[in-house]
DNA sequence: CCATCATTCTAATAATCGTTAGAATAACGA
DNA sequence: TCGTTATTCTAACGATTATTAGAATGATGG
C-alpha cells in the first residue's frame, strides 16, 4: 500500500469527526446530550427544529460514532458515546472563544452586565459552597441535575424559581449555573432573583467545563 | 435580539472551527504545523498537493483563525495560532481513535509488528532516558527537532540514519519517535535499525501528544 | 386496531465545497 | 529587469450538504 493513500485514509477518518462537528445544529445537539441522555422529540424541541431534521442530524452524529441510540418504549433515547465527546465539544468551544473575535463579541453582548459574574475561582467557590457561605443553584431541568451536578449545588430549574423564592436566603450570595457559556438559563435566573432583591450572580461554566478542568 | 438567533450565532462561530477541521488535507496541515512553522511550498510538498490547493486550504485555516502567516523574504511562513490548536488536533485524533473502528484497523495495519512498540510508560521512559539506559532518537527533520523535542532525545532524521549507524549503541535499547501516530518516520527508522542488528523500538506519541498529557 | 414516536424514502431547491486549470498580480531577492 | 514564491481571480465540474415537504414504514403502548 502506498504511503500517500494510507495517510489519506487515516486523516479521512479523523475528518469524519470534523465533518460531524462542522454544523451549528449538531454542536448544539452535542451540548444538550452532554447534560444527559434525551429523546429525539425533546432534542427537536430544544433545537427549535423539525423532528425529521433533528433525526437527520442525529444520524450524522451516529455515523461519526459520537452518539448512540437505544429504544425505550415509544421513544428513541440518544446519548453521547463517551465523556471524551463532551470534552471535544468543550475543546472546540474554547478554541473558538480564544481565536474568534466575533464569538467573544457575541458572548459579551449576551452577558449583559459583567459585574453579575462570580469573580471567585473554581476551587474557592467550591470551598465557600461547602462552608455554606454561598448557595450554588443548578437552574437546569431536574432530569439534567439528576444525571450529574456540581458538589453542594441545589436543583432549582429556572421556571420554578418564581414560586420557590422563599427557599433562598437573602443574606448570602447565590450563584447560578446552567449548561455552559452558551446557555441562557443562568442569565434569566440572575435577572429574576435580582429583581426580587436577592444577591445573585451567574457562573459561565457548566458541568462539562468543570470536568474538563 | 431573539434567543434562537443569538444561539444560532454562537454555535455558528464554533462550527467555523468545525468546518476548518472537516477536511483531511487541512488536518494534515495542522499536524505538520504542530511540528513548527513551515513555508507554503514545504507544506505543499509534504502534502503531495499543488501549491495553489495548499494555499486555498491554508486560507480556510486562516479564516478560522487556526493558523497565521507572515512574510519572510520570498516565502510565506505559516504557524499555528496557539498551542491550543495542536491540542485540538490531538483531541480530534484521540476521539476518532476511540470511536472509529476503521481508524484503529488502519492504524494496526500500519504498525506492522506490535512487538516493536515500546511497552514502558511515558514517565518510565523519561527516567530510563535520563539514566542513559535507553537512547531516545527524534527521527524528524533537524528543523522540527530544533523547535521542540522530548527531553534527552537526540536528533537523527530518518534519512541520515544509514550513514550514522556508528553513533548508536548496540548494547542498549533505542526508541524512535516522530510526529505522532500517523507519521511513518519512526516505523521506517526501526525497520532500518533492526535490519542492522540494533535493538530498536518505536513510540507512537510525538511532541504534541506529550504536551497534551 | 389506533395513536404516537421515529426513521426512511423521495424529491426539490439552494448553497457550499474540493479540485483542477489558466492567467494575472504582488512582493521579494539577485 | 528577471525569476521565484505565493496569492488571487476566474471558471468549471462534480460532489456533497442543509433544509423543507409529503408519504410510507416500523416499532411500540394502550
Amino acid at each position: 500500500m502506498n504511503k500517500r493513500t494510507l495517510k489519506d485514509l487515516l486523516y479521512e477518518q479523523v475528518a469524519r469527526i470534523g465533518k460531524a462537528v462542522a454544523s451549528p445544529k449538531r454542536l448544539e445537539l452535542l451540548e444538550l446530550l452532554a447534560q444527559g441522555e434525551k429523546t429525539v422529540e425533546a432534542l427537536a424541541q430544544e433545537l427549535g427544529a423539525d423532528v425529521k431534521l433533528t433525526s437527520a442530524h442525529l444520524k450524522a452524529l451516529r455515523e461519526a460514532r459520537l452518539v448512540q441510540a437505544r429504544r425505550e418504549g415509544k421513544h428513541m433515547v440518544y446519548r453521547l458515546s463517551g465523556t471524551d465527546v463532551a470534552g471535544l465539544w468543550v475543546t472546540l468551544r474554547e478554541v473558538a472563544e480564544e481565536h474568534l473575535v466575533e464569538l467573544r463579541v457575541a458572548l459579551d453582548q449576551m452577558v449583559a452586565r459583567p459585574e453579575q459574574l462570580t469573580s471567585v475561582g473554581r476551587e474557592a467557590l467550591l470551598e465557600q459552597a461547602r462552608r455554606g457561605e454561598v448557595v450554588v443553584i443548578d437552574v437546569r431541568p431536574h432530569a439534567e441535575y439528576a444525571v450529574s451536578h456540581l458538589p453542594y449545588a441545589r436543583s432549582m430549574p429556572v421556571n420554578e424559581i418564581a414560586q420557590r423564592l422563599a427557599e433562598l436566603p437573602r443574606d448570602r450570595e447565590i450563584v447560578a449555573y446552567c449548561r455552559g457559556p452558551f446557555c441562557l438559563f443562568s442569565e434569566e435566573a440572575v435577572q429574576l432573583l435580582r429583581a426580587h432583591g436577592l444577591q445573585a450572580n451567574k457562573m459561565l461554566d457548566g458541568v462539562s467545563e468543570w470536568r474538563s478542568a
